[in-house]
DNA sequence: ACTTTATATGTCGGCTGCCTACGTATAAAT
DNA sequence: ATTTATACGTAGGCAGCCGACATATAAAGT
């Protein structure tokens, strides 16, 4: 199984995690674990720098807080975040169906 | 939409389009545009050096033919690339299981 | 008291894997 | 005569993610 699976998905990923409500990073990696039955183990120099990048584009926004002495940073989807969701979503039902309607069909 | 669509499942793809029988790098092509209804236009660039990669891992076997005037260089799975075949859609089933999971859960 | 694990965020270098651009060559179509 | 289709190939580059590392506090174990 190739190591970086969720190439060119990361964004749709982090989106969907915060399509229930606000999360910080670390509880979206877990979030992410939990749905996915832990085939989905994001490594955190994958997940902290993309969320910034996220919010770089306005696709979400952050705010530090402090729970139990330690520092978060919660992130909420933003409309334009909402909307890329959904341009995600319909990408992915394209590219699954492009190369899974080729993997399916056996001889 | 993301260019490289394909990233990380090339090889799955051109296994199967030699699953019904031997075809040429060209044919190849254009047999994935055919299946995917035009959403998969692989480049030469992409498709060429991943055949030959194919061809060194054992999981296909090339031969030369003339046919019109043109060289061309047919492919036929090997045993080992059924085998690799098989993997490759295993592990796309659980690559789109895992992130379909997430992506088609709505709030 | 000390050590380990869990929580929480971040940077930086590097590598994989594909694409872009280019080059070659022949046949068919315009 | 030129363009388009057929057919193969290489080389350089780069996007996007990961691994390793660094930092800090709290909780749990021994």
């Amino acid at each position: 199984m190739k190591v970086d699976i969720v190439r060119g998905h990361l964004d749709a990923l982090l989106l969907a995690s915060l399509e229930d409500g606000p999360l910080h990073g670390y509880a979206i990696i877990e979030a992410l674990q939990a749905r996915s039955g832990g085939v989905l183990d994001l490594p955190t120099g994958s997940v902290y720098p993309a969320l910034r990048r996220l919010e770089r584009a306005h696709y979400v926004s952050g705010r530090w807080s402090m729970v139990g002495g330690r520092r978060r940073r919660t992130y909420q989807l933003t409309r334009a975040g909402r909307q890329a969701l959904a341009r995600e979503r319909a990408d992915w039902t394209r590219f699954t169906s492009a190369i899974g309607g080729v993997l399916g069909e056996q001889a």
